[in-house]
DNA sequence: CTCCAGGGATGAT
DNA sequence: ATCATCCATGGA
């Protein structure tokens, strides 16, 4: 949902509304005050010297996962052309700690869609049934909580042109809001329990449920197979085989990835959508990321962050 | 205009 | 288990 303007991104970290911009290795952010104070977005003080600010500093810190030791990770991939391309096109790139019930309901909402019009149907859906968080700048919605889908019509909701997703975000909000499903217990379980109690929610399938283990439960092992993924693994790791099934590639991703899994899957996805994309054209803007990943420069954990007043 | 998109549920081999 | 079909919608 983050919006890029004036050289950043504005966006809420749940209910946390920040403007953040990467400045060489270091992530700017400004936050803005609590909605009775009449200062925006720390016009006037030293962020530092502010309690919430501190405490917006270890949110904005988590929600980027600015502790991940990207070299580390990057160490653990297999040693392969296609993998080394993708890890050095993508130097930087970091798998988020999104809020569970908001990384589910908008992937529920992405089966056989663009990225932009899962960005889209995002944005309605907080604009319709968010709340507002008006800052200096423009006014930031809410990502609307499980109760408030629950209680909304499904012609209402395909309103926001969900179309059949309707159905199953409605009865997923349902599930999570009466507490049936308790999305943050759900956090003690290991990867395969965690799997079978996502996939059991409707709308919720093997990619899907692996998308919200990978960037919300912060499984990083977890390998979501796409189309795009899909035809990287059949062109690039089975070259010109036949009878390549979905299982064996799903073995395949399990184990031949190893322990950040997902981290290799998000490289070869971002590589293959833009440096591979379209070869004919030179893509000025190539190293942009989508709107569900998050790209930081920063690869020393201890000097990620940086105020503005 | 056509093609296809960060799939899932269901029913038939 | 694997495959076929349908499901809405709009960007490219």
């Amino acid at each position: 949902h983050w919006v890029a303007d004036d050289g950043g991104f504005y966006g809420l970290i749940g209910e946390l509304p920040v403007f953040v911009r990467q400045e060489g290795r270091k992530l700017c952010v400004k936050v803005a005050p609590p909605a009775c104070s009449r200062t925006s977005f720390g016009a006037g003080r030293r962020g530092e010297d502010h309690p919430r600010a501190l405490d917006a500093t270890a949110t904005i810190r988590n929600y980027f996962a600015l502790d991940h030791q990207l070299d580390e990770i990057c160490r653990s991939f297999p040693k392969d052309s296609v993998m080394d391309a993708s890890a050095d096109y993508c130097r930087g790139l970091r798998i988020i700690r999104q809020p569970k019930w908001e990384c589910l309901a908008t992937f529920i909402c992405s089966s056989m869609k663009q990225v932009a019009h899962i960005r889209q149907i995002s944005q309605t859906l907080r604009k319709r049934f968010g709340e507002p968080r008006p800052t200096e700048h423009r006014v930031l919605y809410t990502f609307p909580t499980a109760n408030s889908v629950a209680v909304t019509s499904e012609k209402e909701l395909r309103g926001c042109a969900l179309g059949y997703r309707a159905k199953n975000l409605r009865a997923t909000a349902k599930l999570v809001s009466s507490g049936e499903a308790n999305l943050e217990d759900w956090s003690r379980w290991p990867d395969a329990k965690l799997r079978a109690y996502l996939g059991a929610l409707p709308g919720v399938g093997p990619k899907v449920a692996n998308c919200v283990m990978l960037f919300a439960y912060q499984r990083l092992r977890a390998f979501p197979i796409d189309v795009w993924i899909e035809r990287v693994l059949r062109q690039q790791y089975f070259p010109s085989r036949k009878k390549v099934t979905a299982q064996r590639l799903r073995e395949f991703s399990e184990t031949y990835f190893g322990e950040h899994g997902g981290y290799a899957q998000q490289y070869l996805f971002h590589h293959a959508r833009t440096a591979l994309r379209k070869p004919t054209t030179s893509r000025t803007s190539g190293r942009q990321a989508s709107s569900l990943t998050c790209y930081i420069s920063c690869q020393c954990p201890g000097a990620g962050i940086m105020f503005r007043a």
